[in-house]
DNA sequence: GTCTATATGACGATAGAC
DNA sequence: GTCTATCGTCATATAGAC
């Protein structure tokens, strides 16, 4: 909207360079030590640079937290934008609900447990006097905008039951995803995305959000849950 | 099963109850400035003492944390059982699976978002280097396995479909009530659990739940999410 | 046993020399 | 822009009075 477009200076560059290459280091400890775990001398340390030369970028380290907060939801925004399905509405016709949800499930928690430190930045609070600013949240409500869309959008398609409000859907399917990012980064933060033991329960919490969501003429009878793979010798 | 039955003289007594005010204190600090925001020298403040006295109690913060940690599901798994429903059987006959489901899912999500600081503590990782103890996780395993008895306990009941196991049921309903947790504690800290624009999903999430994994034969056919309540006039 | 007094090192942050 | 010097606060730890 507002980017600049006069051609930045050396000096501008060169600043702006500097910036990314702290946020790098920020996020690479906050990964490793939790967020509330961040300090300005373990980057300044990284970075072979002196603690206060740090406050000729960030004005505090909350102003820090802030530029995070906002990088995280841009890439989390672009990653969403990228995978894109229902907007190039090639699927309309063939798609059900339940596979165009999932992939898009699939897009977001493979995202969130892949950067775990930005997804405790993002969904959780947990930096003691931190609020982001206006700006920063702004491409937070830009992707629940996007997702709120897409549900629209659905909704016109046919694929969603139309006697709901988008923004009710909208609701329980954030809970939902949260849901799992929340259980997967505290319960298993060390699994991936695909062994997890919450990740890899998105296909069932799916097809019970589209079992209730989705148009009860379009949405196939699939009602079983994957019933007991692997079954057990005492299992019968 | 070991808590000491050997009357306990003045001086554990005294040292117990001084045990229980430093933890009451911390845990009204972390409500007011996060889990991480948590200082030994408020609690000292507080109390009228100094910070080393502390560590007569705790060897370390740490160690407090654990207590902490400790006493949280403690309370939590107190509360739950005191709702207590299915394990005195006498819904067995009249009660449909979504009424048991959701009056225990009210429980638990009111006392998280009535305890936000032991919510976090408890639910997310906002500690840098804390890792319960195996003795502080132990009440968490308790109420695991009595969220999971309960299930089982349904199953035999018939209330809950029985092709699929009490685990994989037990893993999707914990995400949904974490989902709401963390939505409510990220988004909406200051609402309460009547209002909050998350714990007010409840029914529909729990029915959702219901749907899917409720007797098909028992299930009643409620298949409409609370549809547009208070319907604005541009809706139509 | 419990307390006060005190020391250490890390943290965020600011002022000012260069 | 980067540095040194410095401040106040924090967790941690030890010494010693009572």
């Amino acid at each position: 909207m507002t980017t600049e477009t006069v051609p930045l200076d050396r000096r501008q560059r060169r600043r702006l360079e500097t910036i990314e290459e702290v946020l790098d280091h920020a996020v690479e400890i906050m990964a490793e030590e939790g967020v509330a775990g961040l300090s300005l001398g373990e980057i300044a340390r990284r970075m072979g640079i002196r603690p206060p030369s740090l406050y000729v970028y960030f004005p505090s380290k909350h102003a820090l937290y802030d530029a995070l907060f906002a990088r995280g939801w841009r890439e989390l925004l672009a990653a969403m934008r990228a995978h894109d399905d229902v907007a190039q509405s090639e699927q309309a016709g063939g798609a059900e609900l339940n596979d165009l949800m999932l992939r898009y499930a699939r897009v977001f928690v493979r995202w969130a447990v892949e950067h775990p430190a930005y997804a405790q930045l993002l969904f959780w609070r947990p930096v003691p006097g931190f609020r982001p600013s206006d700006e920063a949240y702004a491409p937070a409500v830009e992707l629940y905008d996007f997702g709120l869309a897409r549900l629209a959008r659905l909704q016109e398609l046919g694929l969603v039951r139309p006697d709901v409000e988008a923004v009710h859907v909208q609701r329980d399917w954030t809970v939902l995803l949260s849901g799992v990012v929340s259980q997967q980064l505290a319960n298993g933060p060390d699994e991936s995305f695909d062994t997890g033991r919450f990740t890899t329960a998105l296909p069932d919490l799916v097809a019970m959000f589209a079992d209730r969501y989705g148009q009860p003429t379009r949405t196939r009878a699939s009602r079983k849950p994957t019933p007991s793979r692997r079954g057990h010798a005492d299992q019968r």
